[in-house]
RNA sequence: GGGCACUUAGCUCAGUUGGUUAGAGCGUUGCGCUCACAUCGCAGAGGUCAGUGGUUCAAGUCCACUAGUGCCCACCA
């Protein structure tokens, strides 16, 4: 007899649970020929990282067919690791030191990367942890961070390799300039946000006369790097210009007049003003025109030497007085409001300017090539299918990839320069500082101070992190991955790159399903994030709710790729269905005999009678079993878990069990609560690992499993066998007939306790056998005195009520009000009714008796025929009231 | 400018390949005898599926359009 509190206590367990986990290896997978292998990549959280509810949502999937699988057989390896995250984390050890007054530049480059990763060692595992408590079944000892050694070897090759194959160049480009975080981005990370700004409209004198052109910019600070005004050759209104020569104001300095379609003639005057240094459609017809290129900026988004009297300002302050030094020289015209969209740093939400810089690329355009062809062959699929469609508009369009970053926290670029030889002579690739120059063999060769795009360690992520480029034994039994689950944000950033990275350096795709789960978002729709301080911290809720609670009603709440809307209440539908769970199996224990559970199954299910209830229950088993696979495996998993609830909750606790009561201390009843609730525990312990695990190791077990953990139990095996459509039909029809006299009982005010006669009237042989050979159930269940089943007229002042092709009746001799229950009726009669209608007008129809398959014509006529009873029924009784 | 998603009960959402009476959780109403559970039990009320048109024997489910909401992408300065 065991013991057990009321309620279920999470906090009480799951640490101790998961440290058993731990200790005993059971995350641990390691290449066996004699099993499959299943693996997961997770997408490395930074190692700035704290949980937050995206997280729990991603990693609770993760784990969940990791789990699955694991019990199924595969050996399954989930590898866990961190990103270092580098702009990111450079900026949050800046901060630090900023508050003992410390600045980056004033400590030195090595020195300031020794910080980061004192930091690293004393916070970058705070997410790891957190995992942890999330019940995550990574095979931990094998954590990798993409700055350790292996993956660090893994970037310079794959440097080294593409530099040589020419897809790496180093060229001056615009790109995306974080003036904050003083880096440049990749497009990606130039996230477009729409600004309440202003188009400000000035006039460019026209040198040597009165005259001056207009044009409209939103940016007036650039106009400091201004070399030609631009206008569409087919533009009327600028053909006079043709040979003219403009002033710059303020600076004076002589622009061109340049004709080009790329001018939208639309737009403000119709002129453009080029800066070819702040502007990429200029910095395109700078290189048509070979125009001067002038960077007017610093990298801290100040102006620079080339900005004249402007030097030093910040750009917007230089905006401001620019338009003030316009107006006083009667140069503008006006200002409009403009909403246009504007790129922001992913990182720190600043501006991005544009700006010309030399910086390293990778030409994408021949790694695209194949990674498109993968997913169009369907050798890779994305799970919801839509998603399909934006990686290929992205991929087919897709653009030179900026991998260098000014910052020193990351992957130092591999290459190395001669002081003495100029250009590309001087210009050497190596993982190691070289001697000499090999052209002019002076010793002084000096490494690019940048460091690669973090992305340029995280694309390399499923192979890397298995030993590449080595061929180890993990790589070739784990590689290709099987399921890549992850947010749509990085689908460009990640998930697109690996498939690039895959197919050009192992030869084949990293995984082969990309499960893209929706975004977590508050109540109000807006996407939780620490600024804005709506977040739901799991780890509050974990500590509130418990873990499996927190990972059963997220999972259960969030359909296929939907974006979820969370707010704390609904986090008692966990707690509640865990405690449910509790309650019943601590029912169950306290009411098993141990002895009488030590049979073979099988055999005693052949030798012995079951009742409807116990092959009720078997089957409905057996069929949410197999259902909770499939969803599992098609990536529905909020379904999965809610069959499993449904299954749990609504008809193993308040059907089987409460039927169960009466003959608890029968074998048979022992061995059915036993086995159904054993079986449960394991298909609901990849949703819910820690109570699982928790009941299971409390439950009598065979010796065999003794000791042992729920988590490496096989999956219950489909017992196709076990499933009987009629039995489910059966029960059902006599659940209605329990319900039904519930409802009249409730309806008439019958005392609960009250035991009352009723009377099942049936001309059906096959009813009559059903619910007699349940009498003894029913009564129970309904607390019913008598049940008496046959052939039998309607008492008078009696509640009715149709089951099927059988009446019930309850004998309520001077209860009844029979205003009230004609009305009760009627309502009743007029729903049967109203179907009636539409069955006959259907079945009528000869379009719809020649063309709907004979199935379903069938299945009509069959409901018909039960309905054209059930409504006579109904009439009879309805005039028995009456009566 | 392009693309995607969403609009189903008071609230938050499910709804397989179109096929009988559209589901859940929460909330709500009534009743709670019962020795697993009040984080509970039993019973009930409550939607015609945003709108319009179409395809079909049959549409919440497919198509078109409209309206609203949200998101993503995009070099009109």
């Amino acid at each position: 007899m065991v013991e057990l509190p009321k309620a279920y206590n999470p906090r009480e367990v799951e640490d101790r649970i998961y440290q058993d986990w731990e200790k005993n290896g059971y995350f641990s997978a390691r290449p066996d020929p004699a099993k499959k292998p299943y693996s997961i990549v997770i997408p490395p959280p930074n190692i700035t990282g704290i949980l937050h509810m995206g997280h729990a949502l991603n990693n609770t999937i993760q784990d969940i067919l990791i789990r699955f699988k694991r019990m199924r057989g595969f050996e399954a390896e989930w590898m866990p690791g961190t990103d270092h995250a580098g702009i990111a984390t450079q900026n949050v050890v800046e901060r630090r030191l900023a508050k003992e007054g410390v600045k980056r530049q004033e400590l030195g480059r090595e020195k300031f990367v020794e910080e980061v990763w004192k930091w690293r060692e004393e916070y970058g595992s705070t997410i790891i942890r957190q995992l942890k408590k999330l019940g995550c079944s990574c095979d931990w000892p094998r954590t990798r961070f993409t700055m350790d050694e292996g993956l660090s070897g893994a970037v310079l090759e794959v440097f080294e390799r593409l530099y040589k194959k020419g897809l790496i160049y180093k060229g001056s480009y615009i790109i995306n300039w974080c003036p904050r975080c003083q880096t440049a981005l990749s497009d990606e990370e130039s996230q477009h946000r729409d600004v309440e700004g202003m188009l400000y409209y000035i006039k460019y004198p026209v040198k040597g006369s009165d005259e001056h052109v207009i044009i409209a910019t939103t940016r007036p600070e650039t106009m400091l790097g201004d070399v030609a005004v631009a206008v569409n050759p087919q533009d009327k209104r600028y053909k006079a210009l043709k040979g003219k020569t403009l002033l710059l104001p303020i600076l004076d300095r002589e622009l061109k007049v340049i004709y080009d379609r790329l001018v939208d003639a639309k737009f403000g005057t119709g002129a453009l003003k080029v800066t070819p240094a702040h502007d990429p459609v200029d910095f395109e017809l700078g290189r048509k025109y070979a125009l001067e290129e002038i960077n007017v900026m610093n990298g801290d988004g100040t102006i620079n030497a080339s900005g004249g009297d402007y030097e030093g300002m910040d750009r917007f302050e230089a905006r401001e007085a620019i338009i003030e030094d316009l107006k006083e020289r009667g140069l503008f015209v006006k200002s409009e409001a403009h909403r246009h969209a504007v790129g922001h740093c992913y990182r720190c939400h600043t501006m991005v300017e544009p700006r010309l810089s030399p910086q390293w690329f990778v030409k994408m355009a021949p790694l695209a090539k194949p990674a498109i062809e993968a997913v169009k062959s369907g050798k890779i699929k994305f799970y919801p299918a839509r998603w399909t469609k934006v990686y290929l508009d992205w991929m087919e369009n897709i653009r030179d990839w900026c991998i260098s970053r000014q910052i020193w926290w990351g992957h130092r670029i591999p290459v190395y320069y001669c002081k003495k030889c100029q250009g590309e002579k001087g210009i050497v690739v190596s993982r190691v500082k070289p001697e000499k120059c090999p052209s002019c063999g002076s010793a002084e060769m000096e490494q690019d101070p940048d460091v690669l795009d973090t992305w340029f360690s995280s694309w390399l992520w499923p192979f890397s992190t298995f030993g590449w480029p080595k061929e180890t034994p993990e790589l070739k039994y784990f590689y290709p991955t099987d399921s890549l689950v992850t947010a749509q944000e990085i689908i460009f950033f990640w998930v697109a790159r690996m498939i690039m990275a895959g197919l050009e350096f192992m030869g084949d795709t990293p995984f082969k399903d990309v499960y893209i789960h929706g975004t977590v978002r508050d109540m109000t729709g807006t996407k939780m994030s620490k600024s804005l301080g709506n977040v739901i911290d799991p780890l509050d809720m974990i500590a509130k709710y418990g873990t499996d609670a927190l990972r059963f009603s997220i999972i259960s709440i969030t359909a296929q790729g939907q974006d979820v809307y969370l707010s704390e209440s609904k986090f008692e539908l966990g707690r509640n269905f865990a405690n449910k769970i509790w309650n019943a199996s601590r029912f169950i224990m306290m009411n098993l005999k141990p002895e009488e559970l030590s049979v073979d199954l099988c055999a005693f299910f052949k030798g012995m009678k079951l009742t409807l209830a116990e092959r009720w229950i078997l089957s409905r088993f057996y069929t949410t079993l197999g259902y909770v696979e499939e969803c599992i495996c098609k990536y529905k998993f909020n379904e999965a878990a809610n069959a499993v609830y449904e299954f749990l909750w609504h008809e193993f606790c308040d059907w089987y069990i409460e039927i169960s009561k009466s003959t608890i201390g029968e074998k048979s009843s022992q061995v059915i609560l036993y086995k159904v609730l054993e079986k449960s525990l394991r298909m609901l312990h990849p949703f819910m690992p820690f109570i699982t695990e928790e009941i299971w190791q409390k439950l009598p077990r065979p010796k065999d499993t003794a000791g042992e953990s729920i988590m490496v139990q096989p999956w219950p095996h489909a017992q196709k066998e076990m499933i009987s459509k009629d039995d489910e039909e059966d029960m059902g029809r006599v659940i209605a007939l329990v319900a039904s006299v519930r409802n009249m009982r409730a309806a008439w005010n019958i005392e609960p306790r009250a035991e009352i006669r009723a009377i099942i009237n049936t001309h059906d042989p096959k009813d009559e056998k059903l619910f007699s050979g349940s009498s003894e159930l029913i009564k129970r269940l309904a607390r019913l005195l008598d049940l008496a089943i046959g052939r039998h007229a309607k008492p008078k002042s009696s509640a009715a009520a149709v089951i099927g092709r059988s009446d019930v009746y309850l004998p309520l001799e001077g209860l009844i009000d029979f205003e009230k229950e004609k009305a009760r009726l009627g309502k009743e009669l007029m729903r049967m009714e109203g179907e009636m209608k539409g069955l006959r007008s259907r079945l009528g129809d000869k379009n719809f008796t020649s063309k709907a398959p004979a199935e379903v014509i069938g299945k009509q006529r069959e409901r018909a025929a039960e309905l054209e009873i059930q409504i006579k029924k109904m009439k009879e009784n309805m005039s028995e009231v009456a009566g």
